[in-house]
DNA sequence: TTGAAAGCGGTACCAA
DNA sequence: TTGGTACCGCTTTCAA
C-alpha cells in the first residue's frame, strides 16, 4: 500500500503539499497538483483513513443503536439513516441494544474509544445522564422517538399525543361509539403520549370508563391478550386504538378469534405504519414519516457535528391517517 | 482525556510498560501492574481505539453489506451478525448498497480505507473479482446467500435445490397434480437453483410442461402478476411453489382475487421464512436459519481473520420446512 | 522486567 | 507556494 510519503516522493514534493492536494486546502501550483495527482494514480494511492482519523479528528464515522433490528419499526429508519450519512461520506455502525441497558452501556465505551463523530440514538432505556456524558465527551447525539425535555439533548419524534387523537377522532367519525385502547408500556413517552391522546379524545364521552384501558406490551402477543380482556370487560365494544401496530397485529387476531368482524362488529387501528403485504388483513394505522425522521436525523447530527447550535425543543413531525379496511370497508388499498 | 502517557507518568512507568498491561502481554511485575491500574482508573483512561489501530494492526471492525435491510430477510441475519461480532468485541459497519453496484463499489472503497478487518456480503450483483481484489487488500470476506463455485471464495448459504424440491414434495405429499412455480431472478443462485429443484421434482411427472414455471422478481409486484399469468394459462393448476416469500404473498393475493381458496383450491408454498404475524394467513414456506447464518458467517470471519484456512467449498445449511394453513388446513400455527 | 525509541500514515503549523 | 517537522496515541522491537 502506498503512502503519503511514496507519493511525495515520486512527485518530487513533500508530504505537506500532497496532503494539501488531499483536501483541497491551501494553496498548490496548478502544474505541482497534477503532478500529485497522476503520482497518485500512478501508486494507485489510497488514503489511510485510520492515520486521518488520528491525525485530524473526525472519524466519519456515527453510531445508530437501536433496541432491535427485527422490530418491523426500525429497517426503514436505518435504511434513511444509512443512505443520508453515506450521501454526506459518513459511515455507520449499527449498534443493535436488544432493549438491554447493559449492552447499551457497553457499547457508548466502545464508541468513545472509537472516537465516533456522532451518535443517533433509539433506546426506551437510556438514562439522560448517559446522554449528556456523551455528549461532554464531545460526541454529539441525537435521539429518536423519544425525548427528556428538561434536558439539552436534541431529539426527534412524532406528535404522538395529537396522533393518537386523530386515531381515535376517525374511529368516531366511523361511528365508534365505545373505543378501547391497548396501551403500551407507560414507561416510553412516546407509549404515554398516545395514550393521554386517546383519554384526552375519549374523556368528555360519556361511554368513557378507566377500564376501556388495557396494558400491552408493544407486542402481538401482549395486544393479543390485552384485546382479549378488553373483550371480557366490554363485549361492547365498537373500536379498538391499539398503541402501536405490532399489539394491533395481535389484537386483530384475537378480535377474529372471538368471532368479531372487522370493521362491521369493531373498527381496529394501530399507530406506527410498518409495513404490510397482505391487502386483505391490513389495518389502519397512523403512519410515520420513518424516512424523513432517518434523514433529518441525520441532517441534524451533522449540524451538531459541525458545531452548529440547535434548538433544543423537541422536533415532533406529524404522523399521518393511512385507512385501510379494518375501519373502512371501502378503505381498501394496494399494499402488498 | 487521559493517554497512554498519562498513565505512565502517574504510575512512574514508561508506555511501554503501560502498553503490556493494556495488552496483556509480555512480562510485568505484579505491584507494577497493579500500580498502572490505579493509574488507570484514577485516570479513567480509556485506550484510544483509532492509534491503536494505527499501530496495531486490527481495527475491531467489520461490515455486513446486504442490497436492503427492509426485505425481511435481513433484519434477521443483521441481529445475528451483529451480535455475535460484538460477542467477539467486533464493530459492525452496516452497508445498505440499494442493489446498486456502484454504491457497492463505492462501499468497497471506503471499507478498505478504513482497514475495516473483515466483510460479510450478501449480494447478486458483486462480480467475483471484485471479492477477490477485497482478499488481496487484505480484507477476508464471506459471501452469505450466494456463491462463486469456480473461485477461492468463503461462501455460505442453504441447499437452495434441495430445499425447492422438499417444498414442492410437500405439495405433491397433500396430493396436488399440478403445480406451478413463479421463478426468482435466475441471475441470482440461489434463486436458479430453487427453480432447478422445482423442475428436479416435476420433471418425471405427466402434467409437467414448461408453461407452469413464470418469471417473478422476489417481490410481492412479480409475485402478483406472475400467478394471474399462471392462472391464465393454467386455471386447473392446485398447487404453486414461489421461489421466495414476499413472491408468495403476491401470488397470495393474485389467487384471491380470482376466487382460489387456500388450501382447498390451491395449495401455496414460499421459501424464506420471513417472519409472519398473521396466522389466518400465514402460508407454508421454507425456512432458511437466518440466525445460524448470520452467527456462523461471524464465525467463519473471525477465522479467516486469524489467518486460518477454511474448505472453500460453499457450505449449506439445510432449510426447513414450516407448515402452514396454505397447504395443510390443520397446519396452523402460532406465529402472531 | 522494564524502557527508549522508531514507527503506523496522516495533518497542520511555522518558516522559508 | 512549498517544505520541514512536530505531533495524534498506541504498539513493538531491541537493549539494558
Amino acid at each position: 500500500m502506498a503512502t503519503i510519503r511514496d507519493v511525495a516522493k515520486l512527485a518530487g514534493v513533500s508530504v505537506a503539499t500532497v496532503s494539501r492536494v488531499l483536501n483541497q486546502n491551501g494553496y498548490v501550483n496548478a502544474k505541482t497538483e497534477s503532478s500529485i495527482r497522476s503520482a497518485m494514480t500512478a501508486l494507485q494511492y489510497k488514503p489511510n483513513a485510520i492515520a486521518r482519523s488520528l491525525a485530524g479528528k473526525q472519524t466519519s464515522t456515527i453510531a445508530l443503536m437501536i433496541p432491535d433490528i427485527r422490530n418491523p419499526f426500525f429497517p426503514e429508519l436505518a435504511k434513511a439513516v444509512e443512505s443520508t450519512a453515506s450521501k454526506h461520506d459518513y459511515t455507520v455502525i449499527l449498534c443493535d441494544s436488544d432493549h438491554d441497558s447493559s449492552r447499551e452501556r457497553k457499547y457508548f465505551d466502545v464508541l468513545k474509544n472509537k472516537k465516533i463523530d456522532g451518535l443517533i440514538l433509539a433506546s426506551y432505556t437510556v438514562q439522560p445522564d448517559q446522554i449528556l456524558e456523551l455528549q461532554a465527551e464531545g460526541i454529539p447525539v441525537v435521539l429518536v422517538d423519544n425525548s427528556f425535555p428538561a434536558h439539552p439533548i436534541l431529539s426527534l419524534g412524532v406528535r404522538n399525543r395529537q396522533g393518537a387523537a386523530a386515531a381515535v377522532q376517525h374511529l368516531l367519525d366511523q361511528g365508534c361509539r365505545k373505543i378501547a385502547h391497548i396501551a403500551g408500556p407507560f414507561q416510553v413517552a412516546a407509549s404515554h403520549q398516545r395514550s393521554l391522546g386517546y383519554e384526552e379524545a375519549c374523556q368528555s364521552k360519556a361511554w368513557f370508563v378507566p377500564s376501556l384501558i388495557a396494558q400491552g406490551d408493544f407486542h402481538a402477543e401482549g395486544g393479543y391478550s390485552a384485546m382479549l380482556e378488553l373483550l371480557d370487560r366490554h363485549p361492547d365494544l365498537d373500536g379498538v386504538f391499539a398503541g402501536n401496530d405490532l399489539m394491533a397485529i395481535g389484537a386483530r387476531k384475537a378480535l377474529s378469534t372471538k368471532g368479531r368482524r372487522l370493521p362491521e362488529d369493531v373498527k381496529l387501528i394501530g399507530f406506527d405504519g410498518i409495513p404490510v403485504h397482505w391487502d386483505e388483513l391490513a389495518f389502519s394505522t397512523m403512519t410515520q414519516p420513518l424516512s424523513a425522521m432517518g434523514e433529518l436525523a441525520v441532517d441534524y447530527l451533522i449540524k451538531l457535528m459541525n458545531g452548529e447550535a440547535l434548538p433544543l425543543e423537541p422536533h415532533e413531525l406529524d404522523v399521518e391517517l393511512t385507512v385501510r379496511p379494518s375501519t373502512v370497508r371501502s378503505g381498501l388499498e394496494t399494499v402488498y
